[in-house]
This record gives structure tokens, sequence and C-alpha cells, in this order.
DNA sequence: GCGATTGATACCGTGGGGACATGAATGGCC
DNA sequence: GGCCATTCATGTCCCCACGGTATCAATCGC
């Protein structure tokens, strides 16, 4: 028999993941022997050892971590193939548009009312998202098409940019800093963002709101009330676009323009291999919406 | 059970393509009844008709035509997978450069020494292809880059742009045309591309090189020498950049600029989920070639 | 209406995957 | 340094699922 199977690539990636053959087993919900059985035939398949045992430990070797890439790119492929077909199933598929509640730029309504409008119309439905996850919703099948800040993940997606705004930034109103009516960069020297990177280094490590895989946070956020709350407390800054300010003026926060701060840019974002003709349609609605916010100018001025 | 199963995918894949039972056993080398029940599992499992059948006919539904899509793409993954970890798996794994002979704007050579200066320079392998399977071949995992000819199938790949060279059109020395110097492309009416489209129309369907899928061809070709067979009997025209045509002089073909043809560039692609430090350095060597190529401007003046 | 074509159903045998029991090797610890 | 615990590999058995053969059913063409 050639070629891999999705369970034995599953099978790998727990062991890869866990390190560990017991800890895998458990987590397949399964025993240990016949997992590390078919690990082997994964390895005897390929002609490739895919990771180093000892008794003690269980690390990858170069082959192993680029199956450990592969695997998960190709087991996302396979669970967004059943996804949407799951989806495509149904009497009539809604449009899934995916976004992170707040973080629309403040265009959902007005993109979905004119989406309405379009002739190849359908129903829409909200998937409401963590932060940074409106990417992964896309490329796993669970949306169609999604409103998402940049910096974020591209790969496999198609984009259209939406519009920029001013990017502010959210303090404790407590901190000496918001006597300012306006910062630099520098002057958020031991300041951290969501997410434990340093504020003064922005944008070197790209992705504002993201959580970073590779960094250990001090605190996860998921959500903007988290981050506001911690931001309140003055553990935090957090770099926000005017639209979301204006959703949360509160008092114990201060919203600071930033010279040097790029601008918020969010963008619509879809899965490559799209053809449907509703997405198109949401696309184009979209364009349309953002070009007549952006000539209108209505975020134009910083604060108040 | 949960979850699709490459075996059922790759049955599911080959009826809707044969869009026949029978037929689409014998691709498989079985029997038509195991595949039969294989398709109605995967039904089963996903809760949704694939296929209508009739005992004359079987087409897709809608949800249908998503999975053949999106399974097509999941196996895709999975095979890459396989191929770069068995790659990944040798020894000392080279990096392999697709492209098709004679379509690297001239750039090989000099890339190739240029990388091989580079600190984290490995062996290279050239895997060489039929004209518009570069892409591809990044997307199966065969190459680790590739040059190619804009426009590309872009779905998956990371590029950087490399260079642009003027475009000429490739017509038989007999042609009453070729006694002019410079042509415009309404002046092509009439005449073929290779794959069949109209010249004159180009480039609305985009990609000059590409097969088409859509578009019955009248003559298939995947070399440059068949092309130019073509050209020299009159049967066709090409547009071909400029330093392909160098190193093509034949009498019985005429070279010609073609006023409002866009000029030919030329990308280096690779896929996106690529982290080896390998494809960085070749692409930071063809990107320092390129540039020193196109400030040098050897390719500037169109004919003679 | 009859036959040919084609997909579905019935039934059976084999092979592969999982559980249980056990072996072997390595690293920590006293 | 030897003992023990941890952990991955191996041996064995069992069952399910996949594939093959035989056959049925339905539809289209003549």
């Amino acid at each position: 028999m050639n070629g891999l199977d999705v369970r034995r690539l599953e099978y790998f990636v727990a062991v890869a993941e866990e390190q560990h053959f017991g800890r895998a087993a458990e987590r397949l919900h399964m025993t240990q022997p016949p997992l590390s059985r078919a690990v082997q035939q994964l390895e005897d398949e390929l002609g490739v050892t895919l990771l180093r045992r000892t008794t003690r430990r269980v690390e990858l070797t170069p082959a192993g971590e680029v199956l450990l890439r592969d695997a998960r790119i190709a087991l996302d492929a396979v669970a967004a193939a059943e996804r949407r077909t799951r989806h495509a199933g149904q009497p009539s598929p809604s449009l899934r548009i995916a976004l992170k509640a707040d973080l629309d730029a403040g265009l959902l309504q007005g993109i979905l009312a004119a989406f309405a409008e379009e002739p190849e119309a359908c129903e829409t439905e909200l998937v409401l998202v963590s932060i940074g996850e409106q990417a992964q919703t896309l490329r796993d099948g669970r949306a169609d098409a999604a409103i998402v800040p940049a910096p974020y993940d591209d790969r496999g997606l198609d984009a259209v940019p939406l519009l920029s705004e001013p990017t502010l930034v959210a303090m404790a109103a407590s901190d000496p800093l918001a006597a300012r009516d306006t910062l630099r960069l520098a002057d958020l020297a031991g300041h951290v963002l969501p997410g434990g990177r340093a504020a003064d280094q922005y944008p070197a490590n790209a992705g504002d709101l993201r959580p970073s895989a590779n960094t250990p946070a001090r605190h996860t956020v998921a959500d903007l009330t988290e981050i506001l709350r911690l931001v309140e407390i003055g553990a935090i800054v957090a770099f926000l676009p005017l639209s979301v300010t204006r959703r949360y003026p509160r008092p114990e926060i201060a919203y600071r323009a930033v010279a040097d701060l790029p601008e918020s840019e969010f963008v619509l974002a879809w899965p490559q291999q799209a053809t449907s003709r509703a997405v198109a349609a949401f696309v184009r609605a979209a364009e349309n919406v953002a070009a007549g916010v952006g000539a209108g100018g209505e975020f134009l001025d910083a604060r108040r």
C-alpha cells in the first residue's frame, strides 16, 4: 500500500507534539503499543527516521520536523474539506463571516447591508472568534471570509485591503505618560503589550494582537475586554485601532496618539481556493463600503 | 469513526472525475462494488449527498463540487508532505529548483553561482518540468523553489519578482506581418497562441504559455521546441521573452516587437510553508543577481 | 417490451489495527 | 555502583473493515 493516510499522520503529529508515546496515546484515546507500531510503519513507508527515541526522551529528526509542519497543513486541508463539504450540503448554505467582535473597523453593518443588495447575495452568518483566529478559521473551513486586522498569517488566503485608521495606545489613566497628548514609541519603553512583548519594540515582531507561539505570554488574552481590564490595572498597554477605542470609553483608560506607530489596517480575507459567487459578491460589497467610508474620512481626527 | 481518510477521498475524486463507477474502479485497480460502498460511507459520514446517480449518468451535487475541489487540495498536501519528508530524510538533502528549460530569463547560471557563495548553501538539483508545471511542482513537494514566468497560479506560494524583459511575438518569417518592425496586438487578429487562444485578446485570459484547462487546445504543447516548430509552419504565433528569442535564432521565424504587449516578468516562487534556510539563502542570491542584471540593462534593446 | 448497461446489495474471506501482557533499555537515585 | 522506575518495543490474539465474487434492480435504447 502506498501513500500516507490521515490516521497515521494524526498519530505522528500527536507523538511529535507530546514528545512522548504514552501521553500521545492517551490523547488519541488508545494504548501505547499500537501507536508505536503505527509510527514505525510510517517511518518504514517513508524510508525515513522521524523520531530519535531514547527511553527518556523522544525528539524529532530534521525529516520529522518537515513532516510535522507539512502534516499539520495536510490535516488542516482534510479537515477543511470536511467542514466545507458539510456546510455546502446544507439546503441553503450561508456565507460565514469570521471576525473578532469589535475588530471590524466599524464596517460590518455597512458591508452586510451592501451585500444584501447584491444579486448573488445569500444568508450570512457571523462566526465570532478569538483574537488572531480569523485566518485559521478560514483555513480550516469554518468560515468563508473574514475581516482581519493586519498583520496576519496570510498563508493560503487571498485578501483585499479595506481601510486604515489611526492606531492609539491604550494605557491606564494613572500612567504618567497619560498626561501627554502625543507619544512616541520610545516613550513606551518598559511597557508590555498583550502577549508579553515590549511595546517600544513594535512592530519588530509583527502582530500586535496575535498571541505569539514563541514567546511565553505572561497574560494570555483572547478578548478585548480582557485586554482592557489588564490595561486598567496598569499591567499592560495595548495598541488599538481608533474605531475600537470609540466603543470602549472608560474613565480608567487613556487613549493617546503615538506619532511613529503605523496605522491599523483591516483587510478582507478568504481562502485562495474559493470559487463561490457569494464570496465574490461579498468582496465587492466590502470594497465598495470601505471605499465610501475611506473617502468620507470619518476617522481622521484622532482623539476626543 | 470520524474524519475523512485519504483512501476514500481518492476514491471519490476518481468517481467524480470519471463520472462513472466502473471506470473509476478500473482506474483504482479495484472492483466496482466496494467503490460504491466507500462513496456511500463517505456520504453517510458527511451527512451529505455528493453524487446524483442514475443508472445512466453520475453527476456532482454542489456539495460534491466543493469536496472535489477541496479533496484535490488536501490530497496534494498529503502527497507533498510525503515527498518533502522523503527528500528531507536523505543524508544531505539538496535544494531542488524547478524550471522550464530556457525559461529562466538567462539568470540561472548566475543565481546558482551566487547561491554557492552563500554561507547556508547546499547542493542544488534542477527539476526540469513542462511549461506551466512549475507552480504545481512546488505545491506537490517535488521542488523547493522555482523560476517561473508570470502570470502563474500562486495559490500556496510566496514569490519575489526577479526581472522584466520585453515580450516579442514569434511568427513565421513568411507571415505578411513579419515585414513590419513593430506591431500592435490588434494586428494579430486571426492568429492563434499555443493552447488555441486568440492572440489579439491577450492577456484577457491570462497565461500566455500555460495550457488552459477550459479551452480545448488544438495543439497541446509542453516544450519550446514544439512551440517554435508550430510557429515555423505558421500554425500559431507565440509571445516569448527576449531572452528566449536570443537562444532560438531561426531563419524561418521572425521575432517582432509588439507595442502594447506587456513585458515578460519572471519571479522566484517557493511554498509558503517553507522554513528552510537553504530556500531563504537561494532567494537572497536570486534577488541579488536579478538586481545586478536589471541595473546592468543588458536586455533593454528589443531587437537585433 | 426486451436486452444491455450500470449502480446497489448480499455474502464471504483475509488482513490490519487495537488491546493486553511482557520484554528491554536508559536514567535517576540512594 | 546497583536498584528501580519509566518508557518504548515486541508478541499474541481478536475483531472489524475492506475488497472480491455473485447477483439484483433500474433505466435507457432499440
